[in-house]
Formats: structure tokens, C-alpha cells, sequence
RNA sequence: GCAGGUGUGCCGGAGUGGUCAAACGGGAUGGACUCAAAAUCCAUUAGCUUAGUGCUUACGCAGGUUCGAGUCCUGUCACCUGCACCA
């Protein structure tokens, strides 16, 4: 049967009549998405395939079963990689775009996904990104995006600074022979560490999200406790954040990172070359060998003094402190911290141990980091680290010199690049009056279509056109921000413009958007954990405190499915050349053959290898079940059969819910294995089972049988439970023992002839019932089942007397 | 270093305290059908044993909890992933 043909043919019908086309109404409704790809050159492969998969088979399930289905795609569209194509092809990106674009809507048109097309986005176009400036200014107007200098990944091929999740072990993601370098530049920042806790705390109450995904974000967002203490330098207060306020008697010196933006203040004349060697060398390292770096660092000049002893302690410039963390600066205990130590040991810097085992002190060859018992620390000695770190707080309370406080290990969101392909951020700088906001009824800043790249440096910057402006404030010339946002801006918020894409004079309408919203369902992968998935849960809080939404997640449930890899068990990529395309596959056995099987391997969330063989076995069963029903005689449906299909209704609706697809697959190929005579009713019903998982199939088949409209749009079957009869699946346990012993006995026995079967009176109807499915699975011609009790049976070995109920006794002849 | 995950027959994988663990698929072997092949159907696929439903072994390894463990706990090994000088 050439599937692929059928398969155009309902798509086209699907189309036609926009069956999956919905509006807001009273019903309920259910939001299904996968997140959305970047449209590439190289178009879908098989694992997009998988992921679109998933989410369709729960969508079309929902659906099915009467919600208000919401399915929508879109396409991520602004970023590197079509920017670079542009720079190679001498064209705009915007045109490699379009194209990819188009690509992927016809091969994703060929997965035969049940989408509502109307609702498409594609973040690239300025009716879209219109609303990312819209966004920026609400943030900016809150103080939520703000601009400062502080040390960040820069790839030099790419020629922009880059998030920390496009650093891969140091290097670029795409450059892979670039190591990213750590630059001091002034950027543009979200700041998502305003919403830390409520982000952190939020987790737990997402019950439908992977733990191991909650975990993670903790991990990202790593809140800990501890307290700032300020000390003194220069008679200048600077605070430190700990979390062993219990080793503060320890403290021998300060250090503070050569990347920190005061480090000059506290620098003096005769060190000053000292630490500009230092902090030079530094600057040239790259991020790959930062963490292997010995600890080093060169004494400032300057002096602390200790808040509760007033000892005078060194403070030193270190290469092993962040800018960004905390405060900048850490107090270093070398007896109760690793780093400390080595580094103390280094400069010869005296060790101090104030917590111990057993109360006395001892000689170290390394920190001793766990809790103890406090000495050398006056007034405390004696407590226990747990209460010393209340006490000693306490007292610097009171003193003024300090209080409890929390630190996050979450950055603000670094948004800016330096990039054309990118959502324009809508400040403009004017030389009297500083940065100023664009005002929203000049959005969108659009980017130009007449532009000219230069190797690859931000056309933006030479484009007068887009750069000359006034100022918004006092109508002198300005000049535009040319950095762009990143793209992961316009994917924070894309599933809101879902619900009202085309407004054009809002970002979304309200009510449309909290009767979708939030997603029922997100599927994708993993990587997503702690970059897109914070970031969408901060906008929605964002927008949520701006009074647009009434919801404070923006995903109820998270499925993280697994990945697709080749068939040698690499992971996709064209440079392997084990990448499997949905087209050559749907040609060859039809992508209702590719779905199923996709999601029969294993469960969805695991990571599966293609197999060729694989494939053959889901196409043998699809070609079975087609060749069967197209020529089924209508019937009636016995009681077995209905106990079947009724427990088939149950537990695969069950397992949709759950994303136990590869089970219900299992279900219900037994299901249509059974199938012979079946009333029409319980064969749609059979039909129905199968068409979210194979949809162009199930159309077809329903339209032979004389079904109503479109199987897609049909009812979900109920199930009778009063049909559900276990005694059917005993039954079949009884045959299947039987068979096994018989077999087991001729392989002995070396010979089949005629066999006798024994059994007890009450069970001699079944194994009648079934005498020529023992005869096929034995290869027995002649087999005769007696009771116990029968009269005229033969029994020469008198084997009917030790029968017991389910173990028939069994003679050859 | 920190955090998380995984480890089950020839292979992919079901199975998370209890009817004899291995569903289902794939592969292999044998058989039926066929002149033959493909397709289809049936059987076998840890070991021993027996004219039968019995025994042994077995869920990475070692312990433990339990009447009972693949499943829970502790330790350990291997592999994978994420973060990584976070004070």
C-alpha cells in the first residue's frame, strides 16, 4: 500500500477544511505546544520529527476527547546562523530566512501534525518583535533592564559576546576551535535575579514537571544563606558576603576579583604595576583555562581592618574570585577553606584555625571545611559552628557592622549582541540627556532592509539610516543602540502570541490570553532546562505583575522527551552522516510508519537510536492492519472481543495521558491482532485508538468503513466496564499452557501424532472452543479433547486421573 | 569537586514491594505454506531435568530492611549529562 500517497491526500482535506483551527469559547480548552525550532538551512531530521510526534498524539488525544485544543508552531527565526549565511551569500538574512521557513512548514505539513496554521509567528517579522521593544521598555520603565560593565564571554569569531549556554567547555558552540575570552564591556541586562526567590520557590509547587528539570534549576538559581559583613578599607565600608560567618576570627586576608569594578580604588601607587601585570595576564586567558588556573594573586597595598578584632588584614586582587558573585570580594579563611589555604600557602599568609573536631587545634595540610566547634574566636569559643553562625551575626547586628542576607548564584540576564539578526533594543543615546527610552508609539524600531555587511562586524553600526535619530526627549541628534537582543528574548513570551497573533495594537488581548494560557503541555528537550525555561517563567511573572496575566507559571506540565539518535548510536549530525530525514522515510513506508514507530521503541522521555529493522516491524504491523480492515466483514462483535476492546479504550487512554505511548502501542497491536468479525461501532472505536498515533491511516480507513466526517474530529470512545471480562485473559493463559506442554512434550517424545487432552468437565468448552488454534500453534492435526468424566474416551495411560483445574492431563498416541 | 541520571535475556526495551521476572518489538534458529523465494502464520531462543507445568541461575557488584526486593535503604563500581574556583 503506498501510504505516502494516501497520506497527502487527508493532509489536503485537513487543510482545506482547517478542521484544526480553534477560538476561544466556552468549552475547555487544552494548550499542547513543543517548543518552537530555529528555521536552519538543513531543514527537520527525524529527532524534530519525534518531538512534534509527541506533542501531536496528546493534542489530537485531547482534542478527541472534547477539549478546546490549542496546537499552534512558529518559528524562533532571529539568530547567528542565518545572519552568517547572509554574510556568505552577500544577501539578507531576512531572505534565508523566509526560505528556511517555508521549508519547514511544508515538511512539518508532511508529518501530518494537527496545527492551527493560523496562528503562526515567526519572530523575525516586526509585527512580532514589536512587542519584544514593547517588553524591553515596560522592563526598562520598572528598572528591571539596565546597562553595566561587568566581565563577560566573547567569541571572536562570532563577534559577539554570547550567553553562558552558548559556551561549551570553554568554547564557542559554533567555533569550536574558538576559545571565548572573558571581556569588561558595558551591556545590556534583565534583571532576573529581582524575581530569584519567587522563581526558586515557584518550582515546588510544579508538580507536573520533571524533578530531574526542578533540580537543575535550583542548582542554576542557587539561593544560599548567609550573612555580609562589612570591613573596612581606606575608611571606605565594603560589604562581604559568607555563608561560615562562624570562621570570621579565621579571617588573614581579603580578596577580591581582578575583574572587580572598583579593584583601582584599592590599589596604591607602589602596587600598581604589580596588579596591572596581574590583572593583564589575566585578561588573556580564556575561559576554557580559567578554572585550571593555579590560584594566584598580587597584594593591593591596601589594608582591611577586621570588623570585631580590628586586626589590620592584606587585601589581595585574586584570580579565583567572580565580579559578579556575591559582592565581589570574599574574606579568606585558609584554615577552613580549600581555595583559601592553597592560596595562603602560596604567599606564605598566616593560617588561623578557629574551628576544630575536638576543640583544640591541630596541624593542617589542608582546610578543615566541615562544622566544629569554635576556638581562638574570644567570646564564641566553645559554641558549635551552627550557633556561632548566629551569635557572631547577631553581634555584628548590633554593632551595625553587618545582617543576614542570601546570595544567588543566578547572573542577570545578559541580553545584548552585537549582531544585525536580532530584535533592535529601542534606546536611543543622546549627548545631553544620556540613554533614553524610545517611546512606544515609534515601535517597532525595525531593522533596515538596505544594508551591507562588512566581514562580520554589526552592519548596524555604519547604517545611518537606522543609527542618526533624534532624541525622543529634547529632539537633538541621537544615536541608536545597535546591539541587538538575544534570541532567547523572543522565545521567553512566544507562547502568549499564540493566542492573539495578529493584534496589532496590543501585545496580546487579555482575556484570549488567560483563557489559553498557560500551556497545558510543553514538550521538548532537556537543554532547555536552565536557560529558556527560567527565562519564560521570569517574563510571565514580569507580565503577570504588569496586570496582562492571571496566572503566575507559564507551563503546568513539562515533558522533556528524549533524543533521537543515529543508528550508530551517535547523536544526529550531518558530519556523521547517520542523519535520518522524515521525507526519505515517509516515501519509503510513510510517516504514519515513522510515528509509530518513533514512539514504540521505548518511553517517549527516553534517548532511542533509529534502527532500520526497526522501522520494517512497525510497517509490517501498519500494512497487516490495513490490508485486514479494508477487507473486514462487518459483524457482530463476540463477547471476547468486546471485553478487549473495551479494556484496550481503558488503559490507552490511560497511557496517552501519561505518555506511556510505547505501551499503548503494544495494547493495541494485540487489539487489531484480534480482531476478525466485529460490529461496526466497536471497529470505530478500534480506529479511533489508533488514529492520534497513525492519523492519515485511521482517516482512510475510516472513510471505508462508512464513518462520519473526520476521524480526527470524532469522539473519544467510552469504555464499558461491565464488558471487561479478566476470564478471557485467563482463557487464554489455559490455551497458552497447553500449547507450551504439548510442544514440550512432543520435543521429548520426538513425534506428533494424535494427542489426547484430559481435562476437567467445566473447562472442556474452552479448550473446544479453542481445538484449532491448538492444532496451528502445535502443528498437531489431530488433537481430541476429552473430560474427565467422558465415558467413551481413550485413556490407556489413565492420565485423566491426575487432572487438575488449568492442567489438563496429555497423552500421545 | 557539586548535582542529577542510567545499569534487566543476543539486541532495543517493559516491569518500581507480592500470582513462576522478562510484556512488546527486533534479530537468530526450526517448522507450515510454496516448484522456489518474498510475504504470512506457528514454535524455540539462561541452564538442568522430566512423557509435562519441577529445580537452579539471573535484573552492574556487595551488604541490609522485609514473611517477601529488579523495585526500598546503605556502600561500591561503571557509563552518561549538567554546573563548575558561587565564598
Amino acid at each position: 500500500m503506498d501510504f505516502h500517497k494516501l497520506e497527502k491526500k487527508w493532509q489536503n482535506r485537513w487543510e482545506k477544511e482547517k478542521i484544526f483551527e480553534v477560538k476561544k469559547s466556552k468549552k475547555e480548552k487544552y494548550y499542547v505546544l513543543e517548543m518552537f525550532p530555529y528555521p536552519s538551512g538543513s531543514g527537520l531530521h527525524m529527532g524534530h520529527a519525534f518531538n512534534y510526534t509527541i506533542g501531536d498524539i496528546l493534542a489530537r488525544f485531547k482534542r478527541m476527547q472534547g477539549f478546546n485544543v490549542i496546537h499552534p508552531m512558529g518559528y524562533d527565526s532571529f539568530g547567528l546562523p542565518a545572519e552568517n549565511a547572509a554574510i556568505k551569500n552577500k544577501s539578507h538574512p531576512k531572505k534565508f530566512t523566509e526560505d528556511a521557513i517555508k521549508n519547514y512548514i511544508s515538511q512539518q505539513k508532511e508529518l501530518g501534525l494537527s496545527y492551527d496554521w493560523s496562528r503562526m509567528v515567526t519572530t523575525s517579522s516586526p509585527e512580532y518583535y514589536k512587542w519584544d521593544q514593547w517588553i524591553f521598555l515596560k522592563l526598562f520603565e520598572k528598572g528591571l533592564a539596565y546597562k553595566k560593565t561587568s566581565p563577560v564571554n566573547w567569541c571572536s569569531e562570532c563577534n559577539t559576546v554570547l550567553a553562558n549556554e552558548q559556551v561549551q567547555n570553554g568554547h564557542c558552540w559554533r567555533h569550536e576551535n574558538c576559545k571565548i575570552k572573558i571581556k569588561k564591556l558595558n551591556q545590556w541586562f534583565f534583571k532576573t535575579t529581582e524575581y530569584a526567590d519567587e522563581l526558586y520557590d515557584g518550582l515546588e509547587k510544579l508538580e507536573k514537571w520533571p524533578n530531574s528539570i526542578k533540580k537543575l534549576q535550583k542548582n542554576w538559581i542557587g539561593r544560599s544563606f548567609g550573612s555580609e559583613i562589612n570591613f573596612e578599607i581606606n575608611n571606605k565600608t565594603w560589604p562581604i558576603f559568607t555563608t561560615r560567618p562562624d570562621t570570621l576570627f579565621g579571617v588573614t586576608f581579603l580578596v577580591v576579583s581582578a575583574q572587580h569594578n572598583e579593584l583601582d580604588s584599592l590599589v596604591t601607587d607602589e602596587q600598581k604595576k604589580k596588579v596591572e601585570k596581574f590583572v593583564k595576564k589575566l585578561s588573556s586567558v580564556s575561559a576554557e583555562d580559567i578554572d585550571k588556573l593555579e590560584k594566584e594573586g598580587v597584594f593591593t597595598g591596601s589594608y582591611a581592618i577586621h570588623p570585631l578584632t580590628k586586626e589590620k588584614i592584606p587585601v589581595y586582587a585574586g584570580n579565583f574570585v567572580l565580579a559578579d558573585y556575591g559582592c565581589g570580594m570574599v574574606m579568606a579563611v585558609p584554615a577552613h577553606d580549600q581555595r583559601d589555604f592553597e592560596f595562603a600557602k602560596k604567599y606564605d599568609i598566616p593560617i588561623k584555625t578557629v574551628v576544630s573536631q575536638i576543640g583544640k587545634e591541630s596541624k593542617l595540610d589542608k582546610a578543615f571545611t566541615n562544622p566544629g566547634v569554635l576556638i581562638n574566636s574570644g567570646k564564641f569559643n566553645k559554641l558549635d559552628s551552627e550557633n556561632a553562625k548566629t551569635e557572631i551575626t547577631k553581634e555584628l547586628i548590633s554593632k551595625k557592622l553587618g545582617k543576614k542576607t542570601k546570595n544567588f548564584r543566578l547572573r542577570d540576564w545578559l541580553i545584548s549582541r552585537q549582531r544585525f539578526w536580532g530584535t533592535p533594543i529601542p534606546i536611543i543615546y543622546c549627548e545631553d540627556c544620556g540613554t533614553v527610552p524610545v517611546s512606544e508609539k515609534d515601535l517597532p524600531i525595525k531593522l533596515p532592509d538596505n544594508i551591507k555587511f562588512k566581514g562580520s562586524d554589526n552592519p548596524l553600526k555604519e547604517n545611518k539610516e537606522f543609527l542618526e535619530v533624534k532624541c525622543p526627549k529634547c529632539g537633538k541628534v541621537g544615536k541608536r543602540e545597535t546591539d541587538t537582543m538575544d534570541t532567547f528574548v523572543n522565545s521567553s513570551w512566544y507562547y502568549l502570541r499564540y493566542s492573539d497573533p495578529d493584534n496589532a495594537k496590543k501585545i496580546f488581548d487579555k482575556s484570549k490570553a488567560n483563557y489559553w494560557a498557560p500551556v497545558d503541555t510543553y514538550i521538548g528537550g532537556n537543554e532547555h532546562a536552565c536557560m529558556h525555561l527560567i527565562y519564560i517563567r521570569f517574563f510571565t511573572k514580569f507580565l503577570r505583575d504588569l496586570g496582562l496575566l492571571e496566572f503566575d507559571e507559564p507551563v503546568v506540565r513539562l515533558f522533556n522527551q528524549g533524543m533521537l539518535h543515529g543508528e550508530d548510536g551517535d547523536k544526529m549530525s550531518k558530519s556523521k552522516g547517520n542523519v535520518v530525514l522524515p521525507e526519505s522515510v515517509s516515501k519509503e513506508y510513510g510517516i504514519d510508519t515513522a510515528r509509530l514507530f518513533l514512539i514504540s521503541i521505548a518511553s517517549p522521555d527516553k534517548d532511542i537510536d533509529w534502527d532500520t529493522k526497526g522501522i520494517e516491524g512497525s510497517s509490517k504491523f501498519l500494512n497487516k492492519v490495513f490490508e485486514k480492515i479494508s477487507n473486514i466483514k462487518l459483524g457482530k462483535t463476540d463477547a471476547r472481543l468486546a471485553s478487549k476492546i473495551n479494556k484496550t479504550i481503558k488503559e490507552v487512554s490511560e497511557d496517552i495521558e501519561s505518555f506511556r505511548y510505547n505501551l499503548a502501542v503494544i495494547k493495541l497491536r494485540s487489539l487489531f491482532d484480534s480482531i476478525e468479525e466485529i460490529s461496526k461501532k466497536d471497529l470505530e472505536s478500534a480506529l479511533k485508538l489508533l488514529s492520534p498515533f497513525c492519523p492519515h491511516i485511521a482517516e482512510e480507513l475510516w472513510s471505508k468503513i462508512g464513518g462520519n466526517g473526520f476521524i480526527s474530529l470524532s469522539k473519544w470512545p467510552k469504555f464499558d466496564e461491565s464488558k471487561i471480562n479478566e476470564k478471557f485473559d485467563k482463557e487464554d493463559e489455559l490455551i497458552d499452557k497447553l500449547v507450551n506442554d504439548i510442544n514440550n512434550i512432543a520435543a521429548i517424545v520426538g513425534a506428533k501424532k494424535n494427542v489426547f487432552v484430559y481435562v476437567l468437565p467445566q473447562e472442556k468448552q474452552t479448550y473446544l472452543d479453542n481445538v484449532e488454534i491448538l492444532k496451528v500453534r502445535t502443528g498437531i492435526s489431530d488433537i481430541t479433547i476429552y473430560a474427565v468424566n467422558d465415558k467413551d474416551k481413550k485413556d490407556p495411560e489413565n492420565k485423566s486421573k491426575k487432572v487438575k483445574p488449568g492442567r489438563p492431563g496429555i497423552h500421545f498416541e
